[in-house]
DNA sequence: CCGTAACATGTTATCGGTACCAAATAGATT
DNA sequence: AATCTATTTGGTACCGATAACATGTTACGG
């Protein structure tokens, strides 16, 4: 193959220096307009294309913003991922996606991995990260989200919600209904960390209100889905009929503990009432719709590049700013 | 922010040249192992980061796979993604992420702009690109990786199966177990031309076995899923029992018929048959299970990943290897 | 004690853009 | 015509790592 087409040789071609190519491919105004198109033309004629990586190590500015999700495989940060994507495609700023499969020290050989490609800013999903992480992280002058938890003690900015607190107006509303002998069906284990603050959260207001243990009812390790939820189910066998409530860690566990309940012949939500989180598009789609929690998946992603905007455009900032784009309730016809 | 630590400050701190910090930390067997310890250690205490940026300007190699995907919300894509990502691993490549939201001309500029980044190799989905597109990438000499399709004029390599031959396996199962009356559920738009594929796919098979003409039923424009299936449905109202059978094109837009049809009472598959594509999870828990088509969606990635090792490995090819991972008939309880 | 091989380390130039500063040219003003 | 300003272009060094080559150092047999 021919050496490939540098600024030099369209430098060469059009006979300007280096210098002016530099310039006019980066739209700057004080070159001449004619020039400025006749560079293009020809850069386009020789088959040109701009070298990122050189601006990228001269300017030391790599024009990444890395990312990092538990899992690609997931609606939820399918959608968060996409609606970072979105916002930042303006600035032109590119996405360098790592997945961390729920576990903190995947996470954190991935940000080593992610920082030596010089990102300008990360963005990470929780708030649970390794001490190395951490250390890792802020011995550099780097920007960094956290999103999808509210973190006690945020390594920089926040964009999220409060997962005890959501699944806390979910067991009121279940206890308001009239449930009381709850079931948790999720992740035992303990890598998938916003799993267990959900968990918690189910616990700790059954205990507010005063209402019988909440009894775990184990879907393997994370992550869990439809499979997982509707093998709990069936696991239990006829113990099932002692609760009237399953809470489920997300949307699809709970429509494989629905389609499990249904086979065994369970009135849902007529014997048992059974919630999800996540509001997935199987919720309401499923038939009965399940009552679930509303969070704002792409949002959070829009909020993300909304707030990186700002820091990239130099908007003054008074400290970390945290965004709590919240969490509700949405009725379905499982509760 | 003091300067950034670069290999000349370890250098200097363990008193060897920048040359010997270089090679050991890429653990190279010349430099003497008591010496490689040191700098790794004086390296590590000093917060050194290894510049990739510096590193792929310098070699030429950015490390980098670009891959395009129609879009990243999508199981069987995410899917693709992981295993593609996993079977890399090792390699130490990483993966440039771009969407093109199911248009070509989009792709055109994800690819214009994953190769301003010096991929080492790039990944399509689908084979389907425009001219502009083709030019860009054939003017470079770079291993091009097309999968999801069985293209007629591949750019390159070819990891895929046909999408017309899986659905005229699925009308021939439908055709055999007396199903006549056929409507099809997708979008209608050119955009998803892996869709399209797919119709016509039914449309011809329907036409070799003898069948009525096979009727469109529009689910509106790509990306579809569970609620356009459920509204192209509705909207036909009691038309819909005209059909012996709806061929979706795929599952999640399957479980949205499937739904509707319950809503609506009809008998699946007694008074309907309903079938999807892509074996996605849902397909398997709903119930009724859906029969569809399996695509080993994770395969294709993995496939992937092997054959771009052995072309980084500087394996001998005998010109673009094609590999037809099939797709087969997964038979549930909606037909 | 020397030559040579095996091992270990150093020197120099360079990848392709661009920041910074200098200079040339055109047009306007006195 | 001379001077000045605005506009446009050019020259040089450098970002941090490493390929290619050169040099130094040790070990060992004869």
């Amino acid at each position: 193959m021919t050496a490939r087409v540098t600024m030099r040789d369209v430098a060469r071609a059009v006979g300007v220096s280096p210098m002016t190519v530099s310039r006019a491919l980066r739209d700057d105004e004080t070159v001449n307009e004619k020039t400025r198109r006749k560079i293009r033309q020809v850069a386009n004629d020789l088959g040109y294309v701009y070298d990122t990586t050189a601006q990228a190590f001269r300017t030391q500015k790599s024009g990444f913003v890395a990312v990092t999700l538990p899992s690609i495989n997931n609606a939820n940060f399918a959608e968060t991922f996409r609606g970072l994507s979105d916002g930042l495609g303006p600035s032109g700023m590119q996405l360098l996606l790592g997945s961390t499969n729920y576990s903190v020290e995947k996470e954190q050989e991935l940000v080593r991995q992610l920082l030596t490609r010089n990102p300008e800013a990360i963005v990470l999903t929780g708030g649970h990260h390794t001490d190395e992480t951490r250390a890792l992280l802020s011995a550099r002058n780097l920007p960094i989200v956290e999103m999808w938890d509210l973190p006690a003690d945020p390594l920089g900015h926040v964009v999220g919600f409060s997962n005890a607190e959501a699944m806390a107006t979910l067991v009121t509303h279940l206890a308001e209904s009239g449930r009381r002998r709850l079931g948790y069906v999720g992740a035992t284990d303990l890598t998938d960390l916003r799993g267990a603050e959900r968990r918690d959260g189910v616990i700790a207001r059954a205990v507010e209100l005063g209402l019988p243990e909440v009894e775990i009812l184990d879907a393997g390790p994370a992550p869990v889905s439809m499979r997982h939820g509707a093998q709990a189910v069936s696991a239990l066998g006829s113990r099932v009929r002692e609760f009237d409530a399953l809470v489920c860690v997300s949307d699809p566990v709970a429509f494989g503990v629905l389609s499990e309940c249904r086979r065994m012949s369970l009135d849902v939500p007529g014997d048992i009432a059974v919630t999800g989180f996540g509001n997935f598009e199987v919720a309401s789609v499923s038939d009965p719709r399940i009552t679930t929690i509303g969070v704002t998946a792409r949002q959070i992603g829009e909020q993300v590049a909304l707030l990186l905007e700002d820091l990239f455009a130099g908007t003054p900032q008074d400290g970390p700013r945290v965004v709590n784009v919240g969490a509700r309730l949405v009725r379905g016809e499982t509760s």
